[in-house]
RNA sequence: GGGCACGUAGCUCAGUCCGGAAAGAGCGUCGGACUUCUAAUCCGACGGUCGUGGGUUCAAAUCCCAUCGUGCCCGCCA
């Protein structure tokens, strides 16, 4: 309601200032202070004052008188604050807003017609997932989500490095080396936390091995580079016997989040489907094609990168961003939009892709990038490679373990008489404790960059997941006790009946304006690629939602009938704009806790 | 050295793109509220040269320039 609200204030205002003769280009349209009444206002009048040689309030009077609020849907009352012109709701706007949000699709935008293709995470299948790539699955996950509610038909995809150098040394070293030659177990009973011994063997094998060994193994390794790069199916099975297995894996982690892809795709593809051959001749053929050191690269320093991008390996073999060209053009034929999730590591990469991608003849208008700083350890960073770092599962598995605890401590003081049983409890630690870990993750802009440490990681108070979840188990606490099923059709209630003019308290009236909100906060977020603007609005929702809880009872005896429904109205809307809030969050709502 | 990002209360962060109403939360500290729809909640108090210095503007946390601090990048790795 709120943004048809927008449009019918900025066509008056736009009114408004032709009929004076004032440039209309800027209507200064801007969101009140929280002490102020109206729910949006203008600036507009003090750019005005010199033109019209009168001061800004002055200015906001006229403007004030010619906009003819009879004529407006959802504005009951234009009224000047100084210079400030300030708009306030008609009972159409809050009535519609209370109707609309009780339906369980509240927030979710029209459809746009339009492919969206979000890859994330794209994590290389050399060992578990760890946290410092973690802000990649939980962002991303949620970025697609928020695309869907606005109306994007999403595909989530994984692009798998499964053709790089390490792959091929990771290869070599599980067909070299034999359980007994790892200096230890599995840290858990999954295909990556078992296989990435040896490609950590491996790796350090090739640092400090025997010179002639090392070598030996380099031509081994040389050998699978150079099947992989001939499409050849035998190196591409030896390699897919590693990376499938480890893949699996970490498929099982994302799934804990839960992180779900519609599709892996395997950089090999592009090899293989001669894309990426057909990809380096046209490469050659550019103007910034130099032929260096045996090796073909691309001059960029004319288009603002100093550093040349290599494309061709003086062996002949292909390197990544090579083969990520041919799976961009992929993408830009299959969709109407690309959206990269990616560690801001990787953002000089990004830049030489797009930039490459136009020589190439692309529009990359279509491309867009996310970039996240990376999470670090107070004692530095984290590496697969090395075994440094804390994994993903093992943070999971604290945060649940916390949260079970926390779950149980409570567990006596509980007022509700709903006998929480064992299977609750587990469900709600769940809950509570993945959904504080991407809460906290993704309520934060990615570009700041994170230490990472357990107790602030694994806080349940502050800003986080359980307060929200909160305000939806109250949600459906209320509406159970008046027999409605939070879970079935809320819209069975009758609640076109209830009359949202009967909402008159000042909690009422504000947690009605902050759902109303809801669908342009999804617009906005979805238009920047921002879901912590939707982890802002959360805190907010919950605020006024307990500030109405608060105030106003809802099922209490005192209450009149038809206050009640209303209320019970405004509960059900609430359950359903915070439901969905969380969902675009990829954080679950509980019923209870 | 060069490029990019970040710097807001003791701590963790919104707000910055698109300049406007006396800078907002939470944690921590202190003081209050459970016979009342769930106290993982709420109410109050304390706490800020928005890194620093200039500039633009009627108006700057927000735009521009400089500077300091931190992070990332500058591989025939990905």
């Amino acid at each position: 309601m709120f943004l048809a609200l927008r449009a019918e204030v900025e066509s008056a205002i736009a009114e408004a200032l032709s009929t004076l003769e004032f440039p209309t280009d800027d209507l200064g349209i801007e969101e009140p202070p929280e002490d102020v009444e109206s729910v949006l206002a203008s600036s507009v009048a003090f750019r005005l004052a010199g033109e019209a040689g009168a001061p800004p309030p002055q200015v906001a009077g006229q403007l004030a008188d010619e906009i003819d609020v009879d004529a407006l849907t959802y504005v009951s009352d234009v009224q000047t604050q100084g210079p400030y012109l300030n708009f306030l709701p008609s009972d159409a706007y809050l009535g519609e807003t209370l109707e609309t949000a009780t339906d369980d699709t509240y927030g979710a935008l029209e459809d746009r017609g339009e492919d969206v293709v979000v890859e994330h995470t794209s994590a290389n299948p050399t060992g578990p997932v760890h946290v410092g790539r973690a802000r990649n699955p939980i962002i991303g996950d949620a970025v697609a989500t928020l695309l869907d509610y606005a109306g994007y038909d999403v595909d989530r995809h994984y692009y798998v490095n499964d053709a790089g150098r390490q792959m091929a040394v990771f290869t070599w070293a599980y067909e070299t080396f034999d359980e007994a030659d790892l200096e230890s177990e599995p840290e858990r009973d999954r295909p990556e936390y078992d296989l990435v011994r040896y490609y950590r063997k491996g790796n350090a094998f090739l640092e400090n091995g025997p010179e002639d060994e090392v070598a030996e193994a380099e031509a081994e390794i040389e050998s699978i580079m150079q099947g992989l790069e001939a499409g050849d199916d035998e190196a591409y099975e030896r390699v897919s016997e590693v990376v499938d297995q480890v893949l699996g894996g970490m498929k099982e982690c994302l799934a804990r989040l839960p992180a779900e892809f519609d599709e892996f795709v395997k950089e090999t593809k592009f090899m293989r489907n001669g894309d990426t051959d057909e990809l380096v001749s046209r490469l050659k053929e550019l103007d910034e094609a130099v032929y260096e050191e045996d090796a073909w690269q691309l001059e960029l320093e004319d288009h603002g990168i100093d550093k040349n991008l290599v494309f061709l390996r003086a062996d002949g073999t292909s390197l990544y961003p090579t083969r990520d060209l041919a799976h961009h053009e992929w993408k830009f034929d299959n969709y109407d939009r690309a959206v990269t999730v990616l560690g801001e590591d990787h953002k000089l990469q990004a830049k030489q892709l797009r930039t490459t991608l136009e020589l190439l003849g692309n529009e990359t208008e279509p491309l867009r990038q996310v970039l996240y700083s990376y999470v670090n350890l107070p004692e530095g960073k984290m590496s697969t490679r090395r075994g440094t770092g804390v994994d993903l599962d093992d943070l999971l598995d604290e945060a649940i373990d916390r949260a079970r605890d926390e779950v149980e401590t409570r567990l006596d003081d509980r007022i509700r008489d709903d006998d929480l049983d064992e299977e609750d409890i587990e469900r709600i630690a769940h809950q509570v404790g993945i959904g504080a870990v991407r809460y906290d993750i993704v309520s934060k802009q990615p570009t700041k960059a994170i230490t990472f440490e357990w107790d602030q990681a694994l806080d349940f108070e502050a800003q986080s997941a359980p307060y929200v979840q909160y305000v939806h188990a109250r949600c459906c606490g209320i509406l159970e006790e008046a027999d409605v099923d939070p879970e079935g059709d809320l819209e069975a209630l009758d609640l076109d009946a209830a009359d949202a003019d009967l909402l008159e308290t000042p909690e009422e009236r504000d947690l009605l304006e902050t759902i109303a909100r809801f669908p342009s906060v999804v617009d906005e977020a979805a238009d920047d690629l921002e879901p912590h603007q939707v982890a802002t609005y959360t805190r907010e929702f919950a605020d006024r939602f307990n500030g109405f809880y608060r105030e106003c009872p809802v099922l209490a005896d005192e209450v009149d009938p038809e206050v009640r429904e209303a209320r019970l109205a405004l509960v059900a809307a609430s359950k359903h704009t915070v439901a969905n809030a969380l969902s675009i969050l990829g954080v679950d709502a509980p019923r209870s806790m």
